[in-house]
DNA sequence: TTGAGCGTCGTTAATTGATC
DNA sequence: GATCAATTAACGACGCTCAA
């Protein structure tokens, strides 16, 4: 786990993307938030969560007035460490949840609390404070599980069910992303029936498992695309695709044109 | 939880088009 | 002309759902 609190004038950056879980809380000044094709715009108190994988960036929105906010990374297997701790991956791991909490919402001010608590803990490094910032860091994610469960029931759906298996199995896929990845493999990895795997993966994540692997990959794609001079097959390999048609397939159905349409309108967008 | 079965995935090969 | 990218078709493998 890492947390930092920054100061930031930039109002030009690329995106990023990392296989880690980010919470971003704002406290001074507005932002630009992107996360995907979506941009939102941040006041003091916002908190906003990045999913693996997904390119993102957060920025001042007026260069003169920089922001300061404290940045959350961390790998989903710390939650092994908290009784009940897979469910708060939830709103990781779903669509279905927004990732921008406005100030105004209760959760984002707890949120906002626990995270400078945190980062007093850590600069201030009394004895034990490894124990009270993790202390923290559990308040920040239980209140962000709390905040999702609200979106879940007022959009009329069940509560998310998120176990340790679909956990693990989740992890395995961020960590052999462009590798090949065999879901029978992370059945085992479930432990359990592979109707009850699905079951569970679905309500998790909101998807299947393989089309969640799409959606990662797609995800690296683009951000290759735009950022590196790759070809589309060296692109399409780094992606773990071992088939361009196959590729160049499901990067149409994900965003409507080819690879190199894409790359094409991104350049000219510069 | 298991197994059947349908539908989708993923690969290969051939061909065409675009770019340098 | 060479190389890279896109498209299409065919087919076996596998993912996913549903009923028992």
């Amino acid at each position: 786990m890492k947390l930092e609190c920054r100061i930031d004038a930039d109002a030009e950056h690329e995106l990023h993307r990392h296989d880690l879980l980010e919470i971003s809380v704002l406290l001074e000044n507005e932002a630009k938030f992107k996360l995907l094709d979506r941009e939102y715009r941040g006041a003091a108190g916002d908190v906003f969560l990045f999913r693996p994988y997904e390119p993102h960036y957060n920025l001042a929105a007026d260069p003169r007035r920089p922001i300061r906010w404290i940045l959350v990374l961390f790998s989903a297997s710390v939650v092994r460490l908290i009784p009940g701790g897979y469910r708060l991956l939830y709103p990781f791991y779903s669509q279905e949840v927004c990732p921008h909490l406005p100030a105004a919402s209760p959760y984002a001010a707890r949120i906002r609390e626990a995270a400078m608590a945190a980062y007093e803990e850590q600069e201030e490094q009394l004895p034990g404070w490894e124990s009270k910032q993790f202390m923290h860091f559990t308040d920040i994610l239980v209140n962000l599980y709390r905040y999702s469960l609200e979106q879940a029931e007022s959009a009329g759906e069940s509560e998310p069910a998120v176990d340790a298996g679909v956990v693990a199995a989740v992890e395995h896929i961020l960590k052999h992303l462009t590798e090949d990845i065999d879901v029978r493999e992370l059945i085992a990895l479930y432990g359990k029936g592979k109707t009850c795997f699905y079951s569970r993966f679905r309500q998790a994540v909101g998807v299947t498992p393989n089309r969640f692997i799409h959606r990662l990959r797609m995800q690296v794609a683009m951000h290759l695309l735009k950022t590196t001079e790759l070809s589309i097959t060296d692109i399409a390999f780094e992606c773990g695709y071992s088939s361009i048609p196959y590729f160049n397939k499901h990067f149409k159905q994900y965003r409507d044109i080819s690879p190199r349409e894409y790359r094409n309108r991104v350049r000219r967008a510069m």
